[in-house]
DNA sequence: CCATTGACGAAGA
DNA sequence: TTCTTCGCCAATG
């Protein structure tokens, strides 16, 4: 298999299976999708790419929010706590509890 | 085709 | 401990 163009389609396959109520990181993203450093590149993706895809259930290794969210992490914060995600920390530092709303493709 | 960007991650000061 | 800098590699212009 070829991985280096696959990835971007790895990273939209991801994010599409995240379920409702659910997070990803970015490194574990990049990880699954073959690169493991490229945690960059799933945020390129993201702000390249499409709208099309739940990137509001995609946080950084922190459990914060995005820093470059289209509609800004009061936007993507009311998307995950409309999802039942409690969302902690005050404007310009969302975050969630990894430890509980983290998911994995193999669980 | 070349240069720059980019919504991260980990290491160093 | 927090802040800064480097590295990673794909996508866009």
């Amino acid at each position: 298999m070829q991985p280096s163009r696959q990835f971007s389609e790895n990273v939209y396959a991801l994010v599409e299976c995240i379920p409702k109520g659910r997070v990803m990181t970015y490194g574990q993203i990049a990880g699954l999708c073959g690169n493991a450093r490229a945690a960059r590149i799933v945020g390129g993706i993201a702000h390249y790419g499409p709208v099309s895809l739940p990137w509001h259930r995609v946080v950084n290794r922190s459990g914060g929010l995005a820093n470059g969210y289209y509609g800004g992490q009061e936007g993507q914060k009311a998307a995950l706590v409309n999802e039942g995600v409690e969302v902690f920390g005050d404007s310009g530092d969302y975050k969630v509890l990894l430890e509980t709303y983290l998911w994995s493709p193999n669980s």
